[in-house]
RNA sequence: UCCGGCGUAGCUCAAUCGGCAGAGCGGGUGGCUGUUAACCACUAGGUUGUAGGUUCAAGUCCUACCGCCGGAGCCA
């Protein structure tokens, strides 16, 4: 009898097959009872008939409890009355293990109690959802940029200084060489295999030791950091648009039912998949004071006004053209105006807040260095990275995507600690 | 780090003005042949976060501490 996964059984109506899984629940009903099982690709309801299977079979449902781990044979029909529209009429019923007091009931529940219980939390329908939008966020990150001439440059994660000096870094010692620094991105060092490579991506976790405690905001996370030689702004811009373009499309393909396990509005979505809005830094901030907001104009955005600049926009919006001082010290300046440097802000919709940050990066050697003096950078650490402004610069620029940012747009996901499996934040290391 | 909030059964919560600690889920027992987070009956389950204080009496009021949540800043 074939073990197949639940999510093909549609392939085996009327056939007799095998499938391994947990119990999800249960439920009894004298001399009937429905067992719905669960296999990591689907979820199915099994029916148990008491003068259909042997005595001991039929009274499993005595033992089994949530979670237990199970291997069902039976004959796969067609049911209108069961979810998913097929179910399977049960055999004979093989216990691996029972579970015993399995806290996660299908009831509600606390956060803490879910984030102490994340590894058996992972198994609720929505978390799987989740995760499996995730995995097709990853790849189609990762399909898009090999498609398109991008070589995968795996950076280090143990590196000898900050890349952009003004973010908090977590430490560890290092040998006779004193501490090391996980890295909070890879950008620096995809600028040098772009001189080897052309357009190369790293795709890693990335660290931050700021005491950020919001719901966008994790310690360990995803980046994606793409970079490409001889690109200039306006070319960065549109491949930064095809790329969410072609996650959003893929997600919309492959993941319609976890968009509805997870209640998301697929039509915001399908919205989004328009050319995207562009706005200069001075715009926002003029766009902002009409909305009451006394920011300033030397301001970065906040929360609040990444939320006033997209709540009429369905689709993400760039924001462009920075003053130089609020960002950092690898942009290039704008030709047409000194104070401000190339570099874009994606904002999605939806409240969703900043996925991408990117520029074009700063390829003259003594505007370079000019500006790592005044920011009091340590020149001997980063001489490596000017000297790829001596052998061979060319113009390029880059950006990165914070994945679990994405993921959490693409399902509609409220706190950013559900979007990866286990969430590091300021207050929780564990599970 | 700052501002605000919450800690009561395994879980989610209730407990009026300071006056007998309770319900649902989950567990256990029994019932039910098409259930959809099934339902019905019965049942076990408590150091009210910790330490002090006020009071005849504290889950409730006060102080400190611990844990967590939400938000801000910073960023992806």
């Amino acid at each position: 009898m074939d073990w197949v996964f639940i999510k093909d059984v549609k392939n085996y109506d009327g056939k007799e097959v095998t499938l391994k899984g947990w119990v999800y629940n249960k439920r009894s009903s004298g001399k009937i009872w429905f067992l719905i099982m669960r296999d990591g690709t689907g979820i199915i309801q099994g029916v148990v008939l008491k003068n259909e299977v042997s005595e001991e079979v039929f009274h499993q449902e005595d033992k089994l409890t949530q979670e237990s781990s199970i291997i069902v044979r039976g004959l796969i029909h067609a049911d209108k009355r069961s979810p998913g529209g097929y179910e399977i009429v049960v055999r004979d019923i093989e216990v691996v293990q029972i579970a015993k007091d399995y806290p996660i009931t299908l009831k509600e529940h606390g956060v803490e109690f879910l984030m102490d219980n994340r590894h058996l939390w992972l198994r609720s329908s929505k978390q799987w959802a989740v995760l499996r939008i995730r995995h097709t966020v990853y790849y189609a990150i990762t399909d898009y940029l090999n498609q398109n001439g991008f070589y995968r440059f795996d950076s280090p994660l143990l590196t000898p200084n900050a890349c952009e000096g003004t973010t908090t870094l977590f430490s560890v010692p290092y040998f006779e060489l004193g501490n090391a620094y996980l890295s909070q991105s890879g950008q620096l060092y995809l600028e040098a295999g772009i001189m080897s490579l052309g357009r190369v991506y790293d795709f890693g976790p990335v660290f931050r030791a700021e005491k950020s405690k919001t719901r966008k905001h994790l310690t360990e996370f995803w980046m994606m950091d793409a970079e490409a030689a001889f690109v200039e702004h306006e070319q960065n811009l549109k491949i930064q648009e095809e790329l969410i373009r072609f996650v959003i499309n893929a997600v919309l393909e492959k993941n319609p039912d976890d968009l509805e396990i997870l209640e998301r509005d697929i039509d915001q979505l399908k919205k989004a998949d328009a050319p995207f809005r562009r706005i200069t830094h001075a715009e926002a901030i003029a766009f902002l004071r009409s909305k009451g907001s006394d920011i300033d104009a030397q301001s970065d955005l906040g929360a609040k006004d990444e939320v006033l600049l997209t709540e009429n926009s369905a689709v993400p919006v760039f924001v462009e053209k920075w003053p130089k001082e609020i960002k950092a010290f690898y942009m290039k300046r704008d030709r047409e105006n000194p104070n401000l440097v190339l570099g874009a802000d994606l904002i999605a919709p939806e409240g969703f807040g900043e996925i991408i940050g990117g520029s074009q990066r700063e390829d003259d050697y003594d505007l370079l260095y000019q500006r790592m003096v005044a920011e009091n950078m340590p020149l001997d650490d980063y001489r490596w990275y000017l000297d790829l402004r001596k052998y061979g610069s060319v113009p390029h620029s880059g950006f990165g995507i914070g994945l679990e940012r994405l993921v959490q747009w693409m399902s509609g996901t409220k706190h950013i600690r559900e979007v990866i499996p286990f969430a590091r934040t300021i207050y929780r290391l564990k599970p």
